[in-house]
DNA sequence: GGTACGTACCTGTTGGTACAGGATGGTATA
DNA sequence: TATACCATCCTGTACCAACAGGTACGTACC
């Protein structure tokens, strides 16, 4: 007996297949869902089953149910309130600034279990690590360190990121793009190595962002 | 018959009654809570019902279920990672910086559709605005708009919050920490409005927060 | 014609049952 | 004594059934 596939719960094999609709186009923003009964005789699971899966890619802000009407695919706009979604080079490209960055490390690294955990990979995965300072106006306003999993983009390492966007090439070489993301931001004191590389006399007050960026996918990739 | 509290689901209400004892030390952090079907019976409701009300908390960190071993309360620690959860001020205390306000505006507003949702509090509910100017060694760093529910701190607004931080007369005054936050970050061009209030020349470039702060009684204030 | 009602359909909530799989600890065997 | 096995408890997944409440729409009545 072949127990290989049966890992992935229904809810999940449910949800990933309506993904792939929302993907290739058969369903598109605010079109309405068949109703949840509907989806029960189309994937032959029970109702709580469809509802999960449901209920995730609308928590992901995927989907949007109103009860008494439906189920629908959100209209996603990144151009407005999502654009922090995008790298430094565009956000700050909209503003009339010169972005560049010096590229410290680019290279591949094993996953370890902290990066595992994060990226969804197995132990010891080749992972995309690139650590870069920023530089607006030819001033260091950064530290970014991206961790991305080499199956996503391989062969990325032959691009210059001193000069190409990130999310650019991501974007237009590997016709992945950013989702969502979630984010979370602490402020502590920059060590002397980080006030070195950004030139700031300590003792200097940075902000850390850990963001998790998501592509349509559902597969992370990870920006510290 | 009295259908006034039954808009609540149940789910709802389980998971209140676990956070109050949480709250109030019957259980403490590491602890291990009864087994789903021991809630059951315990609230005389199904499985579904206890599931739905612990992930409800394990969503928010309160609870984290193991598979195998049960559910146990989270040990929340707010020290480190955690510390952007606090205002400014503290952020600001812990290195050796003056931080200090200009109170643009303090007094209490009606809660518009859009507070209504955030706050969860009635239309028209009494919801107090403290529009304020940050100063960091008296220099301008950012404008920091908060909205309470007034019910939630009543003559909050008799402190001068030039001197005082928020976080810690709510912390001190009325018992209200808060537990954990929501937060969502975009990068946009400061008014001419904002640009004078902080003393920047523009075009500049302006992070805006959103951050929602939850008291652990679930009840939520909102900064913006 | 306009309003009110009733029906059909939808999601939300709640209860029940069953089985799989992980974790634990006691027991039996080597 | 040490290992292997088994019973037991726990959460995770999955199914079904039922009712409540919201929405839309067609029909009947005024």
């Amino acid at each position: 007996m072949k127990l290989e596939q049966q890992a992935k719960p229904l809810y999940q094999v449910v949800s990933e297949a309506i993904l792939e609709q929302i993907e290739s186009g058969d369903l598109e923003p605010n079109d309405r869902l068949p109703s949840e009964n509907e989806l029960c005789d189309q994937f032959s699971v029970g109702r709580n089953t469809v509802r999960r899966a449901l209920s995730d890619l609308a928590k992901d802000g995927i989907l949007k149910t109103i009860p008494g009407l439906g189920t629908f695919v959100q209209d996603i706009r990144l151009p407005k309130t999502a654009e922090y979604l995008y790298g430094l080079s565009q956000e700050m490209d909209m503003h009339q600034k010169t972005v560049t960055s010096r590229v410290l490390e680019a290279k591949l690294i094993s996953a370890d279990p902290y990066l595992t955990r994060r990226l969804q990979v197995q132990l010891g995965a080749e992972v995309v690590f690139l650590n870069r300072v920023r530089l607006m106006n030819d001033e260091p306003v950064a530290i970014e360190r991206s961790y991305l999993p080499h199956t996503l983009c391989r062969g990325i390492l032959q691009y210059d990121f001193a000069e190409c966007s990130l999310y650019e090439t991501l974007s237009s070489v590997y016709n992945r793009r950013p989702h969502h993301a979630g984010q979370e931001i602490e402020a502590g004191l920059a060590t002397s190595e980080v006030a070195q590389l950004l030139d700031l006399t300590p003792p200097a007050v940075v902000l850390i962002f850990h963001r998790e960026t998501y592509l349509l996918s559902l597969l992370p990739s990870f920006l510290s």
